[in-house]
DNA sequence: CCGATCGGTAAGCATTAACTTACCGTTAGT
DNA sequence: ACTAACGGTAAGTTAATGCTTACCGATCGG
C-alpha cells in the first residue's frame, strides 16, 4: 500500500525535479542539488520523502551518498494506475451497455 | 503536460476516495459525497480540482450533476510512468554495464 | 591529527491547501 | 408561482509542507 506515498511524493515540482535528474543514473546528493533553485539541505529532505515512498534508494560511498532511482515504488504506482484503468474499462463497457438500451 | 496535475490530484487521500468511488461509473455530486468524512462543499471543491487535471468530465443532469471518470488525464499519467520506466531501465543496463567492468 | 568536504538534522517561518459555514443560482415538482 | 433539492462559490480558519539558516557528525586527504 505505498503508492499512495510515491503519489504524494511525486506531487511536488521540485521533488519530481529531483527523481528525474536521477533517471539516467545515480547521483551524490551534491550533484543532484546542482542546478536545481533550492538548498541543498532541502534537496536532503526531499530524498528522504522520497526514499520512504520506496522511489529512490541511497548507498554510502565514502563520504558522500549516492542515490538512485529504485524501482519498487514505481511498481506499485504503475499497478495502481493499471489496476484503476481496468476497472474503468469495465465501467465505460457498462455504460456503452446502458446507452445502447 | 498535464501529467503534473494529474498526479497532485490524486496526492490528496479524499480526493482518491472520491476518485476511486466513480471507478463503477457515473455518480451525481451528493451520492459521491455519502460516505465520505468531509461535507458536500468539499467535495465540490475536489472534483473541480479532478476536472481541471483531466481526470474527471461532468455533464448536467437536470438539476444534478454527474461525474464520471475521464480516461484523458490517466493516460498521460500512465505514460508518463511508462516512459519513466523505460528510461531508468536503461539506466539500469548502463549501471550493470559499468558493474562489469 | 587537522582542516575541508559532504550531507543529514533541527528550528523556525511563510505559503499553500484542505476544510468549514454561509450563501446564492438553477431546475423540478406540485 | 412557490418550495424544495441539488450543488457551485466565497470567505475565513487551521494544519501541513516546503523552504531557509545554523549546526553537527562522519570521512578523506595533507
Amino acid at each position: 500500500m505505498a503508492y499512495e506515498e510515491a503519489l504524494q511524493a511525486l506531487a511536488d515540482p521540485t521533488r519530481r525535479a529531483i527523481f528525474e535528474r536521477l533517471r539516467k543514473g545515480p547521483l551524490p546528493v551534491g550533484r543532484v542539488a546542482e542546478g536545481l533553485p533550492v538548498s541543498r539541505p532541502a534537496v536532503s529532505q526531499h530524498l528522504r520523502v522520497l526514499k520512504d515512498a520506496g522511489l529512490v534508494g541511497e548507498r554510502k560511498e565514502g563520504t558522500r551518498r549516492v542515490y538512485s532511482v529504485e524501482r519498487h515504488g514505481l511498481v506499485e504506482l504503475r499497478q495502481y494506475l493499471e489496476r484503476f484503468w481496468r476497472d474503468t474499462l469495465g465501467a465505460f463497457k457498462a455504460e456503452a451497455e446502458r446507452g445502447r438500451r
